[in-house]
DNA sequence: GTCTATAAACAGATAGAC
DNA sequence: GTCTATCTGTTTATAGAC
């Protein structure tokens, strides 16, 4: 458990920027967390928006993560897409959590133009991936061959950003699930 | 133009609600803007929580407003859903903004319980008026007849605020509209 | 209903010692 | 790299006069 200081600072950041959003947490909250003064947190992030671009960076990576052990699964498109929407339950859903990057577009104004770049770039990463997905599925003919993936890519990633967003007001626990299921069963052939 | 205070801050709050957030803006802000003092804002909206759940209550009549003069079209069901999204783009879309109900999810820690019982129910009342809506497009034959009335609404609803959403992150001006459009080029018969 | 005044806590950020 | 100390401004909220 030798992890490093920045390394600790941006995993509480992270973690509370999914749980409560960026502008409700402060240099404090890290500090009390993994006792540090906010001195030193200043020392690693200068500015708090240079924290939010290395949040993106970071949950950028963990995303590109993702979708490579996702492609080393012997299944199908369908059943990858499947498994990515499971891991995003589990990584971005729990508990009402959201992704990191939807939380840093809601609170955009804390975002300087480079954390917008990277946040445009995960965006992009994140279509491309499902474009991708779709294409093997539209190949091994898991997926409807109704579906056009570059399109269809676009709106299944808003959808799953809306609906981990919505399930955070939603009181029903299974809210977020039925809606992925949702867009599982349209894309099926 | 003689609006009562309370209407006054309602509108200022809910403007900045959707441009930055929730959290983004105090008591100063909207006092600085409608020239009054803050203590006076107190008096309306004890809590700020107060003045959240306050908000949603208005921006769910809005809604109610805007389904009910649709209604009052006269064209299909696809036409009416296509009507909607204009709107859409018009009062929550414009220049980056973002759904009040979206943003206030986000900002959910700031929601006391009330507030959250009223958001559930702007949710609903948005999933069940584009449900009617898809009825009535399948009534009409405008609509394809592989579209699930029900769970469509939900994935839809999803969609539209998760495109809102990323919209404000994107740099792409019509990053909003193509996504919408691909939604209603989705459920066109 | 609106004001003045103030509380009490917190925000992001910096200077300089070690 | 981390600390102490501090700055400057902000936040939500309340008491009490008018």
């Amino acid at each position: 458990m030798t992890m490093d200081t920045k390394t600790q600072i941006l995993e509480s950041a992270e973690r509370m920027t999914q749980l409560k959003g960026f502008d409700a947490f402060s240099y404090r909250d890290i500090s009390d967390e993994i006792g540090i003064k906010t001195s030193s947190i200043h020392y690693h992030f200068p500015t708090k928006a240079d924290l939010a671009a290395a949040l993106v960076d970071r949950y950028t990576l963990i995303f590109s993560d993702i979708f490579a052990s996702i492609t080393a699964l012997k299944t199908d498109g369908l059943g990858r897409i499947k498994s990515l929407f499971k891991t995003l339950r589990t990584v971005s859903g729990k508990d009402k959590n959201f992704c990191l990057c939807g939380m840093l577009s809601a609170d955009i104004h804390a975002v300087k133009a480079s954390g917008k770049t990277k946040l445009n770039h995960f965006f992009t990463l994140f279509e491309n991936g499902i474009e991708q997905l779709l294409k093997e599925g539209a190949a091994d003919g898991s997926v409807h061959n109704t579906i056009r993936p570059k399109s269809s890519a676009m709106e299944i990633v808003a959808a799953v950003e809306g609906a981990m967003l919505i399930a955070r007001a939603r009181n029903d626990e299974r809210y977020l699930e039925e809606t992925l299921d949702i867009v599982l069963a349209r894309l099926r052939a």
